[in-house]
DNA sequence: CATACCGATCTTGTATGCAGGGCCGATGCC
DNA sequence: GGCATCGGCCCTGCATACAAGATCGGTATG
Protein backbone atom coordinates (compact mmCIF):
# COMPACT_ATOMS: atom_id res chain seq x y z
CA UNK A 1 0.00 0.00 0.00
CA UNK A 2 2.42 2.48 0.91
CA UNK A 3 5.25 2.36 -1.29
CA UNK A 4 5.87 5.15 -3.30
CA UNK A 5 6.60 7.86 -1.01
CA UNK A 6 7.18 5.92 2.09
CA UNK A 7 9.99 3.81 0.68
CA UNK A 8 12.56 5.65 -0.01
CA UNK A 9 12.15 7.15 4.00
CA UNK A 10 11.96 3.60 5.08
CA UNK A 11 15.27 2.43 2.94
CA UNK A 12 17.36 5.47 4.63
CA UNK A 13 15.59 4.86 8.22
CA UNK A 14 16.87 0.99 8.11
CA UNK A 15 20.38 1.62 7.00
CA UNK A 16 20.12 4.12 10.13
CA UNK A 17 19.00 1.67 12.18
CA UNK A 18 21.26 -1.14 10.95
CA UNK A 19 24.68 1.20 11.49
CA UNK A 20 24.72 0.47 7.68
CA UNK A 21 24.63 4.88 7.63
CA UNK A 22 27.10 6.61 9.70
CA UNK A 23 26.28 9.90 11.52
CA UNK A 24 27.66 12.82 9.15
CA UNK A 25 27.07 10.98 6.03
CA UNK A 26 26.11 12.81 2.90
CA UNK A 27 22.81 12.45 0.58
CA UNK A 28 22.91 14.26 -2.25
CA UNK A 29 19.33 14.74 -3.95
CA UNK A 30 20.86 14.32 -7.28
CA UNK A 31 22.70 10.92 -6.26
CA UNK A 32 19.80 9.76 -4.19
CA UNK A 33 17.32 10.07 -6.89
CA UNK A 34 19.50 8.31 -9.59
CA UNK A 35 19.66 5.31 -7.32
CA UNK A 36 15.87 5.73 -6.70
CA UNK A 37 15.44 5.95 -10.73
CA UNK A 38 12.92 9.32 -9.80
CA UNK A 39 13.39 12.92 -9.68
CA UNK A 40 14.70 15.23 -7.21
CA UNK A 41 11.62 16.21 -6.09
CA UNK A 42 10.32 13.06 -4.32
CA UNK A 43 13.89 12.70 -3.12
CA UNK A 44 13.53 15.95 -1.77
CA UNK A 45 9.92 15.26 -0.36
CA UNK A 46 11.66 12.02 1.64
CA UNK A 47 14.74 14.38 3.14
CA UNK A 48 12.39 16.74 4.67
CA UNK A 49 10.25 13.91 6.25
CA UNK A 50 13.63 12.91 7.79
CA UNK A 51 14.83 16.08 8.47
CA UNK A 52 11.34 16.46 10.42
CA UNK A 53 11.82 13.55 12.12
CA UNK A 54 15.42 14.43 13.20
CA UNK A 55 17.49 11.98 11.43
CA UNK A 56 18.68 14.46 8.40
CA UNK A 57 19.58 18.30 8.41
CA UNK A 58 19.90 19.88 5.82
CA UNK A 59 23.16 23.37 5.64
CA UNK A 60 21.20 25.91 3.39
CA UNK A 61 23.15 25.78 0.12
CA UNK A 62 25.79 22.87 0.74
CA UNK A 63 23.84 19.84 1.32
CA UNK A 64 21.59 17.23 3.11
CA UNK A 65 23.71 14.94 6.30
CA UNK A 66 22.64 12.68 8.78
CA UNK A 67 22.72 14.69 11.89
CA UNK A 68 25.62 14.57 14.40
CA UNK A 69 24.11 14.86 17.63
CA UNK A 70 25.83 16.68 19.81
CA UNK A 71 26.98 15.43 23.63
CA UNK A 72 24.06 17.62 24.95
CA UNK A 73 21.65 16.25 21.90
CA UNK A 74 22.76 13.07 22.84
CA UNK A 75 21.80 13.47 26.72
CA UNK A 76 18.66 15.18 25.61
CA UNK A 77 17.87 11.46 23.81
CA UNK A 78 19.28 9.48 26.47
CA UNK A 79 16.60 11.24 28.36
CA UNK A 80 13.96 11.10 26.64
CA UNK A 81 13.96 7.51 25.51
CA UNK A 82 14.34 6.93 29.55
CA UNK A 83 11.37 8.77 30.46
CA UNK A 84 9.38 7.66 27.75
CA UNK A 85 10.30 3.81 28.39
CA UNK A 86 9.86 4.48 32.23
CA UNK A 87 6.48 6.44 31.86
CA UNK A 88 4.79 4.22 29.44
CA UNK A 89 6.01 1.00 31.67
CA UNK A 90 4.82 3.37 34.60
CA UNK A 91 1.05 3.70 32.37
CA UNK A 92 -0.10 0.85 31.79
CA UNK A 93 -1.71 -1.88 34.13
CA UNK A 94 -1.45 -4.82 32.62
CA UNK A 95 0.75 -6.74 30.73
CA UNK A 96 -1.24 -9.26 27.86
CA UNK A 97 0.20 -12.65 27.08
CA UNK A 98 0.35 -11.60 23.44
CA UNK A 99 2.64 -9.26 24.68
CA UNK A 100 5.44 -11.22 26.46
CA UNK A 101 5.25 -13.49 23.33
CA UNK A 102 6.24 -11.21 21.11
CA UNK A 103 8.93 -9.98 23.12
CA UNK A 104 10.28 -13.51 23.45
CA UNK A 105 10.11 -14.16 19.69
CA UNK A 106 11.71 -11.08 19.48
CA UNK A 107 14.47 -12.04 21.90
CA UNK A 108 15.32 -14.91 20.08
CA UNK A 109 15.50 -13.30 16.87
CA UNK A 110 18.26 -10.74 18.75
CA UNK A 111 19.99 -14.18 19.46
CA UNK A 112 20.19 -15.40 16.45
CA UNK A 113 21.73 -12.73 14.59
CA UNK A 114 24.35 -12.08 17.44
CA UNK A 115 25.42 -15.41 17.16
CA UNK A 116 25.37 -14.87 13.36
CA UNK A 117 27.60 -12.23 13.81
CA UNK A 118 24.95 -9.74 11.32
CA UNK A 119 25.85 -6.69 12.80
CA UNK A 120 23.22 -4.63 10.53
CA UNK A 121 20.59 -6.99 12.12
CA UNK A 122 21.91 -7.09 15.70
CA UNK A 123 22.11 -3.22 15.63
CA UNK A 124 18.45 -3.61 14.03
CA UNK A 125 16.83 -5.78 16.66
CA UNK A 126 18.74 -4.32 19.38
CA UNK A 127 17.09 -0.86 19.55
CA UNK A 128 13.62 -2.16 17.79
CA UNK A 129 13.18 -4.12 21.12
CA UNK A 130 11.81 -1.11 22.50
CA UNK A 131 10.17 0.14 19.85
CA UNK A 132 8.45 -3.35 19.70
CA UNK A 133 7.91 -3.19 23.06
CA UNK A 134 5.74 0.05 23.29
CA UNK A 135 4.32 -0.99 19.58
CA UNK A 136 2.96 -4.18 21.58
CA UNK A 137 1.56 -2.28 24.57
CA UNK A 138 -0.51 -0.70 21.94
CA UNK A 139 0.44 2.50 21.46
CA UNK A 140 1.78 3.22 17.69
CA UNK A 141 1.98 7.39 18.32
CA UNK A 142 4.32 6.09 21.11
CA UNK A 143 6.40 3.82 19.12
CA UNK A 144 6.58 5.93 15.85
CA UNK A 145 8.46 8.45 18.34
CA UNK A 146 10.70 5.90 20.30
CA UNK A 147 11.74 4.73 16.77
CA UNK A 148 13.10 7.65 15.09
CA UNK A 149 14.71 8.43 19.04
CA UNK A 150 16.26 4.76 18.49
CA UNK A 151 17.34 5.74 14.72
CA UNK A 152 19.67 9.02 16.93
CA UNK A 153 20.82 6.66 19.83
CA UNK A 154 22.27 4.27 17.22
CA UNK A 155 23.71 7.29 15.35
CA UNK A 156 25.17 8.51 18.84
CA UNK A 157 26.53 5.13 19.74
CA UNK A 158 28.55 5.07 16.50
CA UNK A 159 29.51 8.44 17.06
CA UNK A 160 30.80 8.21 20.52
CA UNK A 161 31.81 4.70 20.15
CA UNK A 162 29.48 2.51 22.69
CA UNK A 163 31.37 0.17 24.22
CA UNK A 164 28.23 -2.17 25.33
CA UNK A 165 28.33 -5.44 24.42
CA UNK A 166 25.35 -6.90 22.19
CA UNK A 167 25.58 -10.08 24.32
CA UNK A 168 24.82 -7.69 27.58
CA UNK A 169 22.03 -5.86 25.84
CA UNK A 170 20.23 -8.84 24.95
CA UNK A 171 20.72 -10.14 28.16
CA UNK A 172 18.98 -7.08 30.05
CA UNK A 173 16.49 -6.89 27.72
CA UNK A 174 15.22 -10.76 28.68
CA UNK A 175 15.53 -9.67 32.16
CA UNK A 176 13.41 -6.69 31.31
CA UNK A 177 11.04 -9.15 29.56
CA UNK A 178 11.03 -11.88 32.37
CA UNK A 179 10.17 -9.30 34.98
CA UNK A 180 6.80 -8.17 32.65
CA UNK A 181 5.92 -11.92 32.21
CA UNK A 182 5.74 -11.91 35.97
CA UNK A 183 3.65 -8.61 35.95
CA UNK A 184 5.97 -6.83 37.93
CA UNK A 185 6.15 -4.10 35.99
CA UNK A 186 7.75 -1.16 38.68
CA UNK A 187 10.59 -3.68 38.52
CA UNK A 188 10.88 -4.22 34.49
CA UNK A 189 10.77 0.26 35.05
CA UNK A 190 13.67 -0.37 36.85
CA UNK A 191 15.43 -2.49 35.13
CA UNK A 192 14.70 -0.28 31.74
CA UNK A 193 16.37 2.82 33.74
CA UNK A 194 19.15 0.66 34.29
CA UNK A 195 19.60 -0.44 30.24
CA UNK A 196 18.86 2.64 29.14
CA UNK A 197 21.53 4.19 31.98
CA UNK A 198 24.11 1.54 30.97
CA UNK A 199 23.95 2.18 27.10
CA UNK A 200 24.50 5.86 27.76
CA UNK A 201 27.41 5.21 30.23
CA UNK A 202 28.57 2.71 27.50
CA UNK A 203 29.79 5.75 25.48
CA UNK A 204 31.21 8.46 27.89
CA UNK A 205 34.42 8.08 26.74
CA UNK A 206 33.72 10.74 24.11
CA UNK A 207 35.71 10.21 20.88
CA UNK A 208 37.91 13.33 21.91
CA UNK A 209 36.56 15.32 18.72
CA UNK A 210 40.43 16.77 18.01
CA UNK A 211 40.40 17.55 14.20
CA UNK A 212 43.72 15.39 14.09
CA UNK A 213 41.88 11.84 15.23
CA UNK A 214 40.00 12.01 11.22
CA UNK A 215 43.13 12.63 9.99
CA UNK A 216 45.78 9.64 11.96
CA UNK A 217 42.86 7.83 11.19
CA UNK A 218 43.26 8.61 7.48
CA UNK A 219 46.58 8.61 7.21
CA UNK A 220 46.64 4.91 8.91
CA UNK A 221 43.60 2.97 7.21
CA UNK A 222 43.97 3.97 3.70
CA UNK A 223 40.64 4.99 1.62
CA UNK A 224 38.21 7.56 2.35
CA UNK A 225 35.57 4.30 3.00
CA UNK A 226 35.89 2.49 6.20
CA UNK A 227 35.13 -0.91 6.05
CA UNK A 228 31.75 -0.64 7.30
CA UNK A 229 29.82 -1.02 4.16
CA UNK A 230 31.56 -2.66 1.96
CA UNK A 231 28.72 -2.99 -0.58
CA UNK A 232 27.45 0.49 -1.31
CA UNK B 1 17.05 33.27 11.51
CA UNK B 2 14.59 30.46 10.73
CA UNK B 3 12.13 32.60 8.82
CA UNK B 4 11.40 31.25 5.43
CA UNK B 5 10.54 27.78 5.49
CA UNK B 6 9.67 27.40 9.06
CA UNK B 7 7.19 30.60 9.25
CA UNK B 8 4.41 28.78 7.25
CA UNK B 9 4.53 25.52 9.80
CA UNK B 10 4.99 28.07 12.73
CA UNK B 11 1.82 29.72 11.15
CA UNK B 12 0.02 26.35 11.10
CA UNK B 13 0.89 24.70 13.85
CA UNK B 14 0.34 28.29 16.36
CA UNK B 15 -3.49 28.21 14.38
CA UNK B 16 -3.82 24.74 15.49
CA UNK B 17 -2.49 25.45 18.86
CA UNK B 18 -4.91 28.51 19.21
CA UNK B 19 -8.13 26.60 18.30
CA UNK B 20 -8.43 28.76 15.18
CA UNK B 21 -7.95 25.41 13.23
CA UNK B 22 -10.43 22.45 13.66
CA UNK B 23 -9.87 19.05 13.20
CA UNK B 24 -10.92 17.98 9.20
CA UNK B 25 -10.51 21.35 7.85
CA UNK B 26 -9.24 21.54 4.29
CA UNK B 27 -5.61 23.03 3.89
CA UNK B 28 -5.57 23.16 -0.06
CA UNK B 29 -2.04 23.73 -1.52
CA UNK B 30 -2.89 26.63 -4.27
CA UNK B 31 -5.22 28.45 -1.41
CA UNK B 32 -2.27 28.50 0.91
CA UNK B 33 0.35 29.33 -1.62
CA UNK B 34 -1.66 32.42 -2.72
CA UNK B 35 -2.16 33.37 0.72
CA UNK B 36 1.47 32.99 1.98
CA UNK B 37 2.86 34.43 -1.34
CA UNK B 38 4.80 31.72 -2.31
CA UNK B 39 4.90 28.64 -4.52
CA UNK B 40 3.20 25.45 -4.32
CA UNK B 41 6.43 23.88 -3.20
CA UNK B 42 7.03 25.92 -0.17
CA UNK B 43 3.69 24.94 1.01
CA UNK B 44 3.49 21.66 0.15
CA UNK B 45 6.99 21.36 1.90
CA UNK B 46 6.12 22.86 4.95
CA UNK B 47 2.55 20.30 4.72
CA UNK B 48 4.68 17.36 4.25
CA UNK B 49 6.74 18.47 6.97
CA UNK B 50 3.74 19.18 9.43
CA UNK B 51 2.06 15.27 8.19
CA UNK B 52 5.34 13.73 9.70
CA UNK B 53 4.61 15.27 12.75
CA UNK B 54 1.18 14.08 12.56
CA UNK B 55 -1.05 17.35 12.65
CA UNK B 56 -2.20 17.07 8.95
CA UNK B 57 -2.36 14.19 6.07
CA UNK B 58 -3.30 13.77 2.99
CA UNK B 59 -5.20 11.76 0.84
CA UNK B 60 -4.20 11.21 -2.48
CA UNK B 61 -5.89 12.98 -5.41
CA UNK B 62 -8.39 14.78 -2.45
CA UNK B 63 -6.55 17.24 -0.63
CA UNK B 64 -4.82 17.86 2.45
CA UNK B 65 -6.63 17.90 5.54
CA UNK B 66 -6.13 18.99 9.39
CA UNK B 67 -6.25 15.00 11.56
CA UNK B 68 -9.42 13.67 13.07
CA UNK B 69 -8.24 11.56 15.65
CA UNK B 70 -10.14 8.40 16.37
CA UNK B 71 -11.19 7.29 19.45
CA UNK B 72 -7.89 4.83 19.77
CA UNK B 73 -5.79 7.55 18.48
CA UNK B 74 -6.77 10.16 20.86
CA UNK B 75 -6.44 7.44 23.66
CA UNK B 76 -3.03 7.13 22.41
CA UNK B 77 -2.53 10.30 22.20
CA UNK B 78 -3.32 10.92 25.77
CA UNK B 79 -1.20 7.77 27.34
CA UNK B 80 1.67 9.19 25.35
CA UNK B 81 1.52 12.57 26.87
CA UNK B 82 0.78 10.71 30.14
CA UNK B 83 3.81 8.93 29.86
CA UNK B 84 6.60 11.49 28.68
CA UNK B 85 5.45 14.08 31.55
CA UNK B 86 5.20 11.34 34.18
CA UNK B 87 8.04 9.62 32.89
CA UNK B 88 10.33 13.10 33.03
CA UNK B 89 9.56 13.90 36.28
CA UNK B 90 10.62 10.67 37.17
CA UNK B 91 13.92 11.31 35.73
CA UNK B 92 14.79 14.31 36.94
CA UNK B 93 16.36 14.70 40.03
CA UNK B 94 16.05 18.10 40.94
CA UNK B 95 14.09 21.20 40.04
CA UNK B 96 15.87 24.55 39.86
CA UNK B 97 14.60 27.74 40.75
CA UNK B 98 14.65 29.31 37.34
CA UNK B 99 12.05 26.59 36.05
CA UNK B 100 9.60 27.64 38.61
CA UNK B 101 10.00 31.24 37.83
CA UNK B 102 9.69 30.30 34.15
CA UNK B 103 6.30 28.49 35.24
CA UNK B 104 4.92 30.88 37.64
CA UNK B 105 5.17 33.82 34.51
CA UNK B 106 3.69 31.55 32.64
CA UNK B 107 0.45 30.60 34.70
CA UNK B 108 0.42 34.25 35.13
CA UNK B 109 -0.12 34.13 31.45
CA UNK B 110 -3.05 31.77 31.72
CA UNK B 111 -4.86 33.64 34.01
CA UNK B 112 -4.25 36.78 32.03
CA UNK B 113 -5.71 34.80 28.72
CA UNK B 114 -8.55 33.56 31.04
CA UNK B 115 -9.65 36.67 32.60
CA UNK B 116 -9.41 38.78 28.61
CA UNK B 117 -11.59 35.84 27.53
CA UNK B 118 -9.17 35.41 24.40
CA UNK B 119 -9.61 31.88 23.93
CA UNK B 120 -6.68 31.57 21.09
CA UNK B 121 -4.40 32.85 23.69
CA UNK B 122 -6.02 30.80 26.57
CA UNK B 123 -6.35 27.40 23.74
CA UNK B 124 -2.68 27.95 23.66
CA UNK B 125 -1.04 29.25 26.76
CA UNK B 126 -3.02 25.69 28.73
CA UNK B 127 -1.61 23.37 26.08
CA UNK B 128 1.65 25.18 26.07
CA UNK B 129 2.48 24.90 29.98
CA UNK B 130 3.02 21.15 29.89
CA UNK B 131 5.59 22.13 26.83
CA UNK B 132 6.74 24.77 28.60
CA UNK B 133 7.69 22.81 31.47
CA UNK B 134 9.47 20.38 29.90
CA UNK B 135 11.94 23.10 27.77
CA UNK B 136 12.59 24.59 30.52
CA UNK B 137 14.43 21.11 32.23
CA UNK B 138 16.14 21.67 29.16
CA UNK B 139 15.02 19.00 27.10
CA UNK B 140 14.38 20.74 23.73
CA UNK B 141 13.89 16.97 21.76
CA UNK B 142 11.03 16.35 24.49
CA UNK B 143 9.32 19.47 24.30
CA UNK B 144 9.33 19.39 20.38
CA UNK B 145 7.78 16.04 20.43
CA UNK B 146 5.24 17.36 23.37
CA UNK B 147 4.48 20.39 21.12
CA UNK B 148 3.15 18.20 18.56
CA UNK B 149 1.31 15.64 20.74
CA UNK B 150 -0.35 19.00 22.11
CA UNK B 151 -1.44 19.65 18.87
CA UNK B 152 -3.63 16.54 18.64
CA UNK B 153 -5.16 16.81 21.89
CA UNK B 154 -6.22 20.58 21.24
CA UNK B 155 -7.60 19.10 18.10
CA UNK B 156 -8.87 16.42 20.04
CA UNK B 157 -10.40 18.29 22.60
CA UNK B 158 -12.22 20.12 19.75
CA UNK B 159 -13.52 16.92 18.20
CA UNK B 160 -15.13 15.62 20.94
CA UNK B 161 -15.90 18.71 22.75
CA UNK B 162 -14.36 18.64 25.95
CA UNK B 163 -15.88 19.88 28.86
CA UNK B 164 -12.90 20.79 30.77
CA UNK B 165 -13.11 24.10 32.41
CA UNK B 166 -9.85 26.23 31.50
CA UNK B 167 -9.76 27.74 35.24
CA UNK B 168 -9.74 24.10 36.49
CA UNK B 169 -6.93 23.89 34.32
CA UNK B 170 -4.98 26.78 35.73
CA UNK B 171 -5.60 25.83 39.30
CA UNK B 172 -3.97 22.32 38.46
CA UNK B 173 -1.07 23.31 36.81
CA UNK B 174 -0.14 25.60 39.72
CA UNK B 175 -0.83 22.92 42.17
CA UNK B 176 1.70 21.08 40.12
CA UNK B 177 4.11 23.99 39.99
CA UNK B 178 3.61 24.46 43.78
CA UNK B 179 4.61 20.63 43.89
CA UNK B 180 7.64 21.02 41.68
CA UNK B 181 8.93 24.77 43.59
CA UNK B 182 8.76 22.08 47.34
CA UNK B 183 10.91 19.21 45.58
CA UNK B 184 8.47 16.75 45.82
CA UNK B 185 8.73 15.37 42.19
CA UNK B 186 6.78 12.60 42.93
CA UNK B 187 3.72 14.29 44.23
CA UNK B 188 4.30 16.40 41.23
CA UNK B 189 3.86 13.29 38.83
CA UNK B 190 0.94 12.20 40.64
CA UNK B 191 -0.84 15.38 40.51
CA UNK B 192 0.09 15.42 36.46
CA UNK B 193 -0.99 12.37 35.84
CA UNK B 194 -4.34 12.97 37.76
CA UNK B 195 -4.34 16.19 35.74
CA UNK B 196 -3.88 14.33 32.26
CA UNK B 197 -6.65 11.95 33.52
CA UNK B 198 -8.99 14.96 34.01
CA UNK B 199 -8.53 16.45 30.71
CA UNK B 200 -9.70 12.87 29.15
CA UNK B 201 -11.59 12.29 31.24
CA UNK B 202 -13.56 15.21 30.23
CA UNK B 203 -14.46 14.50 26.73
CA UNK B 204 -15.45 11.00 27.40
CA UNK B 205 -18.85 12.24 26.07
CA UNK B 206 -18.22 12.22 22.67
CA UNK B 207 -19.47 13.55 19.70
CA UNK B 208 -22.03 10.93 18.60
CA UNK B 209 -20.96 11.34 14.93
CA UNK B 210 -23.88 11.29 13.03
CA UNK B 211 -23.56 12.89 9.77
CA UNK B 212 -26.54 14.94 10.41
CA UNK B 213 -24.25 17.30 12.73
CA UNK B 214 -21.97 18.52 10.01
CA UNK B 215 -24.95 19.17 7.83
CA UNK B 216 -27.41 20.85 10.61
CA UNK B 217 -24.38 22.93 11.51
CA UNK B 218 -24.19 23.98 7.83
CA UNK B 219 -27.58 24.89 7.24
CA UNK B 220 -27.63 27.21 10.05
CA UNK B 221 -24.19 29.08 9.62
CA UNK B 222 -24.86 29.45 5.62
CA UNK B 223 -21.53 30.15 3.43
CA UNK B 224 -18.73 27.55 2.60
CA UNK B 225 -15.78 29.83 4.93
CA UNK B 226 -16.91 29.54 8.66
CA UNK B 227 -16.15 32.57 9.86
CA UNK B 228 -12.93 31.35 12.13
CA UNK B 229 -10.36 33.46 10.23
CA UNK B 230 -11.83 36.68 8.81
CA UNK B 231 -8.85 38.74 7.77
CA UNK B 232 -6.87 35.93 6.52
C1' DC C 1 -38.89 10.54 -11.96
C1' DA C 2 -34.68 8.00 -11.06
C1' DT C 3 -30.36 6.56 -12.65
C1' DA C 4 -26.31 5.97 -15.33
C1' DC C 5 -23.04 8.27 -18.07
C1' DC C 6 -19.81 11.83 -19.24
C1' DG C 7 -17.25 15.99 -19.46
C1' DA C 8 -15.59 20.28 -16.98
C1' DT C 9 -13.00 21.68 -13.27
C1' DC C 10 -10.19 21.42 -9.49
C1' DT C 11 -7.02 18.78 -6.77
C1' DT C 12 -2.50 16.69 -5.89
C1' DG C 13 1.80 14.12 -7.94
C1' DT C 14 5.99 14.57 -10.39
C1' DA C 15 9.38 16.29 -13.42
C1' DT C 16 12.12 19.90 -15.26
C1' DG C 17 14.36 24.33 -15.60
C1' DC C 18 16.63 28.17 -13.82
C1' DA C 19 18.62 31.08 -10.19
C1' DG C 20 21.46 31.79 -5.86
C1' DG C 21 25.34 30.71 -3.42
C1' DG C 22 29.24 27.94 -1.69
C1' DC C 23 33.49 25.25 -2.58
C1' DC C 24 37.66 24.47 -4.84
C1' DG C 25 41.21 24.82 -8.03
C1' DA C 26 43.82 27.88 -11.05
C1' DT C 27 46.08 32.05 -11.62
C1' DG C 28 48.22 36.31 -10.82
C1' DC C 29 50.51 39.21 -7.52
C1' DC C 30 53.45 40.37 -3.62
C1' DG D 1 57.25 30.48 -2.28
C1' DG D 2 53.05 32.09 -0.08
C1' DC D 3 48.72 34.28 -0.39
C1' DA D 4 44.79 36.64 -2.15
C1' DT D 5 41.58 36.66 -5.90
C1' DC D 6 38.68 35.04 -9.37
C1' DG D 7 36.18 31.87 -12.29
C1' DG D 8 34.12 27.33 -13.04
C1' DC D 9 31.49 23.66 -11.14
C1' DC D 10 28.18 21.64 -8.25
C1' DC D 11 24.51 21.68 -4.91
C1' DT D 12 20.27 23.21 -3.08
C1' DG D 13 16.04 26.57 -3.36
C1' DC D 14 12.17 27.65 -5.76
C1' DA D 15 8.90 28.28 -9.36
C1' DT D 16 6.55 26.59 -13.18
C1' DA D 17 4.51 23.20 -16.29
C1' DC D 18 2.33 19.14 -17.22
C1' DA D 19 0.05 14.70 -16.02
C1' DA D 20 -3.15 11.71 -13.42
C1' DG D 21 -7.10 11.34 -10.80
C1' DA D 22 -11.32 12.60 -8.30
C1' DT D 23 -15.43 15.22 -7.58
C1' DC D 24 -19.45 17.30 -9.17
C1' DG D 25 -22.44 19.13 -12.41
C1' DG D 26 -25.42 18.41 -16.40
C1' DT D 27 -27.61 15.43 -19.70
C1' DA D 28 -29.65 11.66 -21.81
C1' DT D 29 -32.02 7.43 -21.23
C1' DG D 30 -34.80 3.72 -19.12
Amino acid sequence: MDQSSPTIDRVIVDAVLSSRIRAGMRLGEQALATLFGVSRTSVREALIRLEARGIVQVIPRRGWFVVEPSIDEAQETFQARHAIETGILGTIATVEPSVIAILRDHLRQEREAIASGDVGARSYLLGDFHVCMVEAFGNRTLADILRDLTARTVLISALYQSSHDATESCDEHERITDMLAAGDLGAAADLMSAHIGNVEAALKKRVAHDPLQDLRQALQIAPKNAGSNPSE
